[in-house]
DNA sequence: GCCTTCCAGTTAACGATGTTAGGTTGGCTA
DNA sequence: TAGCCAACCTAACATCGTTAACTGGAAGGC
């Protein structure tokens, strides 16, 4: 007995060997860049034996995603409840912005890349679940920035706001990844601009002061 | 005579054909799903027939993304040198996400793709001029808003608030033609959430009323 | 202890892709 | 009229993701 763990744990070990070169070659080189013939030969497999573990190559891509999101998402769990909501946007918007700065292919993956509409991430994240989906987490420190009543009376849609906010740090990134080897624009440091783009977000939500 | 001149008519009407072909493809499957041989077969060439037209599949998308790029220029300057630009800003906003609107597969190759860093682009347009070069535009804009004195004296970078403005709408046009498909996000109105945000940003810029 | 079953992994192949080498043809120029 | 050249074609190459069919050896039942 305990052959059918060990046959198991096995298993397990050769599909993460496949899943680690995998992301390996995906972040160096790219999705499209990246070969099953050269995930196989890096793992010293031979290319049918990857459809042993996973369906296909866009499967490996999943799997890995639904591991980065739930990355991004506790790297905004670890933000923690202590600070103002309005403080806690502007840490969201940091953590955000250097999730992509330290892993641009991955962020790639994830946010700038069309994905066939349903995907295994659907069943294998929960969403809505603040401590596994980074949006609801922004979404609902939106709603309680609402809530606080310091912002304008014309801003009172949590998903609206977290568009908002989302899309002005999502877009100073991705340009940069997508366009910064255009050296005909003077690029400033993402990270700097995101974080300058947030608070001014931030502060043209806020109520007029005396109001 | 005047033989000549009809080839070279010719070779331009084929040269168009093709062009528009696909242009048309690209849009409706996207880049990577339209093949040279469907394009072929779309202008009734055989495949190799495009090669004498074109280096490669990339040159065609780089010669109809100039076509593009040059669109959108247009329309900034559509909107004329009337208004203050704080006004003025908020109206490239507008005509920015109405841009993406209007065209998303366009705006998905023009913005959303990384692609080779030297393409025959860089020779075709004319960088910096402000009627082809829709930075140039957004940029002169800040340029002149900083020079207004109605912003907060650290905003006095044109290129960085250029791209926080670019960046803000960017992010949120993209993101939805991303992830529009997720339907566990209620996604709002882009062109709204873009208003909305465009001018909180702005807001957020302004010195703040007595100072 | 033998026989069956199962399964990770293999070999060989399919159809499709972008692209190239090497013709063929038909009109222009000298 | 001879030669040339540009436009186009046929055939093919290397590579891609993926599938069908097999193999070898261990697991499990009798």
């Amino acid at each position: 007995m305990g052959s059918k763990e060990r046959r198991e744990r096995d298993r397990e070990h050769t599909r993460r060997k496949i899943l680690d070169a995998a992301r390996e070659m995906f972040v160096r080189l790219g999705y499209e860049a990246t070969t099953m013939r050269a995930i196989a030969k890096e793992v010293e497999y031979t290319p049918t034996a990857i459809y042993h573990h996973f369906e296909n190559k866009d499967a490996l891509l999943t799997e890995l995603s639904a591991v980065d999101f739930r990355a991004l998402a506790e790297a905004f769990l670890r933000i923690g409840r202590v600070a103002s909501p309005l403080e806690r946007l502007g840490k969201i918007c940091e953590a955000y912005v250097g999730f992509a700065h330290a892993n641009p292919m991955q962020y790639q993956l994830m946010f700038m890349t069309r994905r066939p509409p349903d995907t295994a991430l659907q069943t294998s994240l929960t969403r809505g679940d603040p401590s596994e989906d980074a949006y609801a987490f922004l979404r609902q420190t939106c709603a309680e920035a609402i809530a606080s009543g310091l912002l304008r009376p014309e801003v009172n849609d949590p998903d609206a706001m977290a568009q908002m906010m989302w899309g002005a740090a999502h877009g100073i990134v991705s340009l940069q990844i997508v366009k910064h080897h255009d050296a005909w624009i003077e690029w400033r440091d993402a990270r700097e601009t995101a974080r300058a783009g947030g608070e001014a977000m931030i502060r043209g939500l806020l109520r007029a002061p005396g109001d």
